[in-house]
DNA sequence: CTGAAAGCGCTTACAG
DNA sequence: CTGAAAGCGCTTACAG
């Protein structure tokens, strides 16, 4: 049989309410000596609350969800990115004491039922398209966290990379290293006020992306280089399939076909738009795709075309040329998201984490 | 206000059980006429049953815990195999109307504590020492599930693959590739009896690696084969590492430092032992980061040495070259924890998951 | 096939 | 600083 408060209580002597008080570290309104003996009696025997019973009186329980889009089955339920969010998140999580429940979902509606059958304390969106975002509802007090949205919806707090200063700095990087014909990959989407006057959600709009551009763009434009965007989705495949597009683009003037052509050289002419000399993924994972693509087709990385990535997942490491890349701050996200979660004054949402350029071999001068 | 069963029955005009049986599904003991009723109810007022009210009433919850040992600030609580793992088994619980709480955990105290808190219904352990496996007591009805583990303690089922066949299948296609000096990769750790009869529990086994070197040794012995024995974690970074051992490697007398040596094709003599020109490397992390620690070093991959791995990891594919290697049946897997987890009468404890070759493109034919 | 009672183990006010 | 009462929303026997 289990023990219960009331055993505690009993052995000790003392009210059901003071074991309860003691056992939640409500320690002012007992005595030290009381407080002394029952937790010596709950060590002992073996006490361990009912999250059950505590949650049902309470009604709220010391548990937050993720919630994940559940995905075919072939599938996996958290990409790389997720893992590394989920790492520090669950850490953070359980030095305070709370419990995660991790679910893949279908839509907003299986999100609400999950927060009222568990009474949630909060919960955390991992990859939820901005549309969908924009018309969630307040359930009951649980706090309702997204990652990586841009949204108006006061109903969801949130928390992302400082995405345009990460575009800028990646166009700094390929400007310094004499790049001035340079691409972007990755699906800005629909504009989001296209979506709005078309009066649907169904098309979605990637914010993150959308920004991730304008900072890259911004910057290469004031050093005079010529950027072309490249829609691609987030994916290895899609990365991978893009090598089709480098190698099918149109070549340098005069210089047909040949990669990393020196007439480029310190070009500042920005009508000109030859093949690209360098590319910025907006993620790493697309990067990752987009070199293998290449090498398959014989075309080297740097040497031929310098590749810088977004996000520094591990396998950016694994990777050959390793992957230069701009940084996010997975701590400091996962700290945001709990700092929200848990109502600490010093966030306010949306919480920006910083971003760094993280230099390893995958961009090179030019020439 | 959230509505409730006894909401419903008021508005249903029928008692309070009898909406409790229509919500769980036992319709056979009512009416059609009011479980039809109840349900739709139960839709229009969007009643949620309660889920610490459910657990505490029946004192076992449709909550299973995923637990897996806490990590170092820095680490990954999930590695890829992890991850690999949970993607079909939150499917699978989903599927079955069950939640999944994550963990990462400090010993098995803390396992207990959780399982009793939330009243779960089961515990999956990963990537949990076997030392500790074999420790765990029964924690009331519930079921524990470990995963790679050969344990005799029957307090603790489990799902493995068939990891002795991986490794013959290994050996096979190394063999068939012409290959007679072949090294293993990975650490078998302490001997089981001796950590035993050393009267302590401190030293681990691996027994999942004993067994894949065990199917590789024997059949690569048959095909007269000489196999070296190399220790190392199952990491990246250790298979990085690698790459020196088998730079510094004595090499092929008579062809000194050359990789490849045309000198050992076809040989069978088993009191040879020049430098590996094939190695197996038990997990496919390890795969990965000796690839390439040899790339760095400009050995090539597998003009200079074939190299096979384990799990077939999605990076498998990501990397260059794309890697050979003998893949675990993860559906499979998901599957057989789920069965064990709810009973079902065709899974008997330990379940073994078959194991594929998967043909790519780091093994070649040697010569 | 349906109903009234007891109880799961806590917390939340409210008294002393 | 400590205690007795009520109640959270269900499920589990047990009657009819």
């Amino acid at each position: 049989m289990r023990v219960t408060l009331r055993d505690i209580a009993a052995e000790a002597g003392v009210s059901l309410q003071t074991v309860s008080n003691v056992v939640r570290g409500r320690t002012s309104r007992v005595s030290e000596a009381t407080t002394e003996r029952v937790l010596r009696l709950v060590s002992e025997r073996g006490y361990v609350p009912n999250a059950s019973a505590r949650t049902l009186a309470a009604s709220t329980s010391r548990t937050i969800g993720l919630f994940v889009p559940a995905r075919e089955q072939t599938e996996q339920l958290l990409s790389p990115y997720d893992v590394a969010v989920l790492g520090g998140l669950e850490r953070e999580l359980r030095m305070r004491g709370y419990d995660l429940l991790l679910r893949g979902v279908g839509g907003l509606g299986e999100v609400t039922g999950l927060v009222q059958t568990w009474s949630l304390a909060g919960a955390v969106l991992l990859e939820f398209p901005e549309a969908l975002l924009e018309k969630v509802e307040p359930i009951g007090d649980a706090v309702i966290v997204s990652l990586d949205a841009y949204i108006r919806n006061p109903a969801v707090l949130s928390v992302r990379s400082d995405d345009r200063a990460g575009g800028r700095l990646a166009a700094a990087r390929l400007l310094a290293a004499g790049h001035r014909t340079v691409a972007f990959l990755g699906d800005v989407g629909a504009d989001r006020d296209d979506a709005a006057a078309a009066g649907t959600m169904a098309v979605d709009s990637f914010s993150v992306l959308a920004e991730r551009l304008s900072g890259f763009r911004t910057e290469a434009l004031a050093g005079l280089a010529t950027v072309e965007y490249v829609p691609a989705r987030l994916s290895h495949g899609d990365g991978y399939a893009l090598a089709r597009w480098w190698l099918d683009h149109p070549g340098v003037p005069g210089v047909p076909g040949v990669p990393g052509a020196s007439g480029l050289s310190g070009s500042s002419d920005r009508s000109h738009s030859g093949r690209p000399t360098a590319v910025f993924a907006a993620a790493d994972i697309l990067a990752i795709g987009f070199i293998q693509g290449l090498a398959d087709a014989g075309v080297r990385v740097p040497a031929d075309v310098s590749v810088i990535g977004y996000d520094d997942l591990a396998a950016g490491q694994y990777i050959t040329p390793r992957l230069t890349t701009i940084a996010q701050d997975f701590t400091a996200k996962s700290a945001a998201v709990s700092a929200l979660l848990f109502g600490e004054t010093d966030a306010a949402s949306p919480v920006i984490t910083p971003v760094t350029l993280v230099e390893r071999a995958s961009v090179v001068a030019l020439g």
